[in-house]
DNA sequence: ATGCCTTGGTACCCAAGA
């Protein structure tokens, strides 16, 4: 029995803030391929991952968005851009062959306030997503998509239902778009091994959320048939959100047998 | 009650996040 494939996603919220944190946390937990979010600016710390046995790919945009693959071996870009709206330039979008696998690592946008042009971004972001998505099926394409979905999928993956009725994350048109995906065949990794709610890996900076227990569950990991076939475990790690100036994200962590079956 | 955090960019406040 060879070791399991580990990967895992994470929102840092500023790689250059949080850079010590993810190196430390990539030490401890070895994963054999990192996604991280927002990574927030155009420089990328390449040598200081090199140096701890990482190579890497990834988007970059001034300021805002912006998302990195790291791996093992050199992740092998095929898109650095979700398809099907070419005056997006938001860095939000990585698809790589690693190991086998389509990886696909995403920022999927907030779209709060609903009332304003971000909401309509985001469900027609969530639309060419499905169709990216389908598309993959379609070509039987084993593929898994991580990142930072901004989705709370169901009531019991939050703290208050009701307080989050009528958020971008949340509201009945967000939970359709991500059932419309789901739909396609895909399995969201976390549920294969957890019924129970309560488990949660954003909690908001503001109001001691994190002590009061007050999360949502927005980061994910959905499966292609062939790799939900292969999934081993589906874990929160909520140790870094425990660590000095932290991201408002803990890393969600995936384990696939290397077997094909 | 979009704020009582945090970040980046610009300029000493504002946008954006979720």
């Amino acid at each position: 029995m060879t070791t399991p494939l580990k990967i895992a996603s994470w929102n840092v919220n500023s790689l250059r803030v949080r850079l010590p944190h993810v190196l430390r946390w990539m030490e401890a937990a070895q994963p054999d391929i990192l996604m991280i979010q927002e990574v927030k600016g155009e420089s990328f710390p390449e040598s200081e991952f090199l140096a701890a046995g990482y190579k890497a790919a990834c988007v970059l945009q001034r300021s805002w968005n912006g998302v990195a693959i790291l791996a093992r071996e050199k992740p092998s870009v095929i898109l650095d851009a979700l398809p099907g709206d070419s005056q997006d330039t938001q860095a939000r979008y990585l698809e790589a062959d690693i190991a086998g696998i389509r990886c696909i690592n995403l920022y999927l946008p907030n779209g709060n306030p609903v009332e304003s042009e971000k909401y309509p971004y985001k469900l027609a972001w969530m639309a060419r997503l499905r169709a990216r998505l389908a598309a993959l099926r379609a070509q039987a394409v084993p593929f898994l998509v991580g990142g930072d979905f901004n989705v709370i999928p169901e009531d019991i993956d939050c703290y208050d239902p009701e307080a989050w009725g009528e958020d971008a994350l949340f509201r009945m048109d967000t939970r359709r778009a991500w059932r419309s995906i789901v739909n396609l065949g895909l399995s969201d990794a976390f549920r294969l091994f957890h019924a129970q709610g309560g488990h949660y890996t954003f909690w908001d900076y503001q109001g001691r959320a994190f002590e009061a227990g007050h999360g949502i569950r927005i980061d994910h990991f959905l499966l292609s048939p062939a790799l939900a076939d292969r999934a081993l475990s589906c874990d929160i790690d909520g140790e870094p959100r425990r660590w000095d100036q932290p991201s408002d994200h803990t890393p969600i962590v995936l384990s696939l047998s290397r077997e094909e079956l």
